[in-house]
DNA sequence: ATCTTTGGCTTGACAGTGTCAAGTTTAGAC
DNA sequence: GTCTAAACTTGACACTGTCAAGCCAAAGAT
């Protein structure tokens, strides 16, 4: 009642939130290869050509999808972390909430890493995403190597990075579940034993 | 001349190596996503179903090219280690041809990692070739926590893994460019340093 | 020498895809 | 009521993976 523009955009935004849903629910019921515009339209209720409407091309619906991924893997991460004060336990929550991240959003993760269904780099807002995620992880990782050295440690960010993206990339492939299993539970357990040798790399 | 089956084993072969050469060549050159039977075909200079005579369906002809890259990559470790006689240079050793291999054929070492497009259960000589790959990582692994500790450490196994590929996946997907670049030397140059860090998880 | 088999290949179709082009409906502003 | 612009539609195009059917040359058996 108040104010026009706010109607009108949520009006404008409406659509193009049905198609976000749309497409989420599509790529964790379907997988990364079962995803498709005409599916996406279909799920929406609408023809297959109203996507383009919202969405310059399906290069486009991806990469505000892997925006949202990037985004909720923050939140993810400083709601996992918060808690926590010792740096340690701090760096320890982070490993386990990006692993817990992956595994409960196995396609929608690694559409966040496929660099060519998505370039970041005609994509601004997931790039952007993508490295306030990443700002998230470089602060705790200084936090730990300051408690531990006295002094920021580069190469340890990305050697973190690696471990827990490593790890988590090998399990939602598959890979480990001859050791582990392929149950939510017992992949959680057997990624908290790996994590735990990993973090012999912050030791002094 | 002289053993008719051996012909006849090589022109049975031939064609099926032809278009598995079409499609690494492909495959490298346009990308996973430009990667069509079709295409196949034509590379190889026949009509669009001739491939379909020589495998049941798509994801053969892709479970034979992961086949043959981890048959590669396990030649490469071996390789790359066989020179070096202390476990911790040998350790050293395997992550960096982990990581050169996957720079230098990006596309193939993607492929091998993909367990929508080739499921391993399908493909039992693909997982055969992967368990092969990876029983070289286990030795080696294994020998240097044995040098170390005097003991096997089954879970330094998975994290080692987790690290090397985490690293190898992160390059490929161009997300720390940032900071190394994006030509093969400063990548390598880059992993080199991430891998200094990584091996102190195998320090007691 | 003829017949049959078989491996390698072809052409033609079908339903599915992403996307271009052009037309239609609809809702609010004036 | 008219105008405008957003939301949407229908219809095409070239492309994909794959099914179905048939062609052809060489090899083996009779």
């Amino acid at each position: 009642m108040t104010a026009v523009p706010k109607t009108a955009a949520r009006t404008a935004e409406s659509p193009r939130r049905a198609l976000l849903d749309a497409s989420l629910d599509l790529i964790e019921a379907e997988g990364l290869e079962g995803f498709s515009m005409r599916e996406v339209a279909r799920r929406a209720g609408v023809s297959h050509q109203a996507p383009y409407h919202h969405f310059p091309d399906r290069e486009a619906i991806l990469a505000a999808i892997v925006a949202e991924g990037f985004e909720r893997l923050r939140a993810d991460s400083l709601a996992a972390t918060e808690g926590e004060s010792d740096p340690a336990c701090r760096y320890h929550a982070l490993g386990r909430a990006y692993v817990k991240f992956a595994l409960s959003n196995p396609a929608h993760f690694k559409l966040m890493f496929r660099s060519e269904l998505v370039r970041e780099d005609k994509h601004e807002d997931a790039k952007a995403c993508a490295e306030q995620a990443f700002d998230v992880l470089v602060n705790i990782v200084d936090e730990v190597s300051l408690a531990n050295t006295g002094e920021r440690d580069p190469a340890l960010i990305f050697a973190s990075w690696s471990m827990v993206h490593g790890l988590a990339t090998l399990m939602l492939e598959g890979k480990l579940d001859k050791h582990f299993g392929a149950s939510m539970d017992s992949r959680l357990a057997g990624a908290a034993s790996v994590l735990k040798v990993l973090e012999r790399v912050v030791k002094p």
